[in-house]
DNA sequence: ACAAACAACTTGTATATACAAGCATGTATA
DNA sequence: TATACATGCTTGTATATACAAGTTGTTTGT
């Protein structure tokens, strides 16, 4: 065994990421179920024709996504997918959320902006003057507003980004696709607040009730590339759901 | 970010996680600072007389806990210590805030009850039977109370729990100290809630203030014993940090 | 029937090695 | 001078192997 067949190679990724995403699927298409034990990591082996540290990294990557857990002596775990809305973890929203109607629309669609006075996190000298894509957009589960979110892109080598249809499309689903971008993780920071008349607007709520709102900054594969967002989540029926 | 055991246990520790341990000590107390490069992986190989892939699974917590970045090619670059409140981090709230001065005060001391009808989460037979530790605390930030938070263990094989002494101790201190149980992750659900009066009493706020509140399940190293708690936290002026 | 011992699995830790890919800094060339 | 390239560093990926440690089921001895 040694180069890599350069053929089948799915977007040139490497072998244990594929072995992560081939399991991933798996698992939220239900091949295995909660409580399931995974194929022991030396069946992994031999099925996928990789070598245990190869099979323990893409593992490893299940288990702080939490899809899966280990213990040693039994096995590989399956966990109960998430149920609420699993956007605390980075693999995605829409994927975590399966059999509910989730839809996107764009409010502002991306266009070029200087960045903000006083910006949530502080910029770097290559993406102030960059300038930034700025699109904000509203999440909507089952015909009811739960995100309103406003990101901020620096426009660092991403082109023809602000001509691209988002309706529908994850975000980071774009990156990856098109740009080769990765979320790679991130920071946040997240309060309580008391709906303004803006937010009320968007949400459908009432002013002064109480929303979720999140600033984060994620890291990309790409160095100098960081996504920032703010999102502002009506949580009194759904609650944001996540592992760690 | 994931519980680990203090220093004076070094002994019995893999290798990996005693340089683990030695590398966060060393960023924390500011051998490292922010953006310098920490020695290579080839230098910590020979220092610490290990090999690579170990060193390598070594920075890969701390990468995963948020202390380190990497760059193919350049090196492990030390993060920014976390500024705000670290309490999405199960490491215990405790740790993170070092320089500011958190107390904690118990307002119903540890005792047994039986489970709160519709319980947040679901139970097993066996902690049904079992009945719960109840206790509630009050944590503040500079004299200010910032966290009220209600604690639900399961009484499984955790002798004298109740008579212990809790001031100004992490809850997660003591279980890993008397009874060598480790949090090693978990499950949360958020959102923004008006306060009622209750909290508003201990919070010291108004009513219809918003309030951030978190319910936690969180796994141990025993497979039976989980930790739940459900917090509320005065986001007025803290945010809740974390990385992810 | 019961319990201890064992065997056969599992994951955990660790070594040793090799090459690929990315970055920084030099030096040689245009 | 400025660009191109070569070099030597870094981390990333992958193989092959070995033994430790924990779990589970079976076998064996009483």
């Amino acid at each position: 065994m040694v180069a890599r067949p350069e053929k089948g190679q799915e977007k040139g990724m490497p072998q244990y990421r594929r072995l992560y995403e081939v399991l991933r699927r798996h698992i939220n298409e239900g091949v295995y179920n909660e409580g399931d034990l995974l194929p022991s990591e030396n069946e992994l082996c031999s099925v996928y024709g990789l070598t245990r540290p190869t099979v323990r990294q893409a593992l490893s990557e299940l288990v702080s996504d939490g899809y899966i857990s280990k213990q040693q002596g039994r096995g590989s775990i399956v966990n109960k997918l998430p149920q609420g809305i699993g956007i605390l973890s980075v693999s995605g929203t829409t994927s975590a959320l399966k059999n509910k109607n989730l839809k996107t629309r764009i409010i502002v669609k991306p266009a070029m902006r200087p960045w903000p006075e006083g910006f949530m996190f502080r910029l770097s000298d290559l993406e102030l003057e960059s300038g930034c894509i700025y699109m904000t957009r509203l999440r909507l589960l089952d015909d009811e507003p739960i995100f309103y979110d406003i990101s901020f892109i620096p426009a660092i080598n991403l082109p023809r980004f602000t001509s691209r249809s988002y309706e529908n499309r994850s975000l980071f689903e774009i990156l990856r696709r098109e740009y080769q971008v990765e979320i790679k993780g991130g920071e946040q920071r997240i309060r309580a607040i008391k709906a303004d008349d803006e937010l009320c607007s968007w949400l459908r709520i009432r002013p002064g009730d109480p929303v979720l709102h999140m600033e984060r900054k994620m890291v990309t594969n790409r160095p100098d590339l960081k996504v920032y967002s703010s999102i502002y989540c009506n949580t009194r029926f759904h609650s944001i759901y996540g592992t760690f």
